[in-house]
DNA sequence: GAGTAATGATACCACATCAGTATCATTTGT
DNA sequence: ACAAATGATACTGATGTGGTATCATTACTC
């Protein structure tokens, strides 16, 4: 009944990405509409975008037709189209970009949906990560566009 | 010329999982670990905790396998063996299981890692993802197994 | 009306992570 | 010798990330 001791050069190789929150398409959204807004109720297209901010471009194209679909941004097509805002720049936060491209935010839904969880200190902890919680999306709703121009 | 508006009854089906910070595996070793901290000192092996926590087995043992190669657990092999906390209950923290299983926090690690970031106002924006990271690293380090037991 | 320059809509792809499963090897108490 | 535990490793299916590639449609210009 020896213990086993764990190996003490143990160098936690791990190559794992990391924890974030923020993905790329995200980021990339933030930063073109923080450029339209400098160019207010000029019309802006693609490729102006992409030489700003040298993003690829299909992959923009597809951020940019995702906040037309959302109502973020009006889209003009055809020769001389583009995007504007569509939207205050007040009303563009942060928060809202990452439900888009992200889907909700729920840092911790309990993983015990219907066997009802079974531990009275996990709720404990729920608490806790429910705290984290609503400071987080407090400060994600407070960066908007127009905070960063 | 005419704006091509966004359509009303964007329903947004978006199917994403959604933005979480805790996997299943950080989530299970901090059950798991907190069990055994009401049975201190006492050997629990890997069929206890599955009776208790109702965990796949094979998944389960597999965490715990990784919290003894990081010095969290102590291991006897053999009949009649198991675990055991190889730490204080206070040096145990939902942070340092976060970082072992999901990898080092970076909320918002700079995309322009090299091009050298070229818009002042997403320094402003980091400034803002960094006081929030800087809260959450905090709460994450006093979520102690000690601070839920 | 033809050409062209823009967006709209889809489909696809490589890669990594997540949430496990499956096997075999090793150790140790009886 | 046997059984019961962990150690080590490899594999898998589903999903998300970070794009690329095409074709269709619209609208300004000539």
């Amino acid at each position: 009944m020896n213990p086993a001791l764990p190996k003490v050069g143990r160098g936690s190789l791990e190559r794992k990405g990391g924890v974030k929150l923020i993905t790329r398409d995200t980021d990339y959204a933030l930063r073109a509409l923080c450029f339209m807004l400098g160019r207010k109720n000029e019309i802006v297209n693609v490729g102006d975008l992409v030489k700003e901010l040298k993003i690829p471009k299909p992959f923009l194209r597809k951020i940019l037709q995702i906040l037309h679909k959302e109502g973020v941004l009006v889209a003009y097509k055809g020769r001389g189209g583009g995007f504007l805002l569509a939207r205050s720049a007040e009303s563009i936060s942060l928060l809202g970009l990452m439900e888009i491209f992200q889907g909700k935010f729920r840092l911790n839904e309990c993983l015990f949906k219907k066997v009802v969880c079974p531990n009275i200190k996990r709720c404990a902890l729920k608490k806790k990560i429910d705290k984290i919680e609503q400071y987080v999306l407090k400060e994600l709703r407070l960066v908007t566009i127009a905070s960063l121009f």
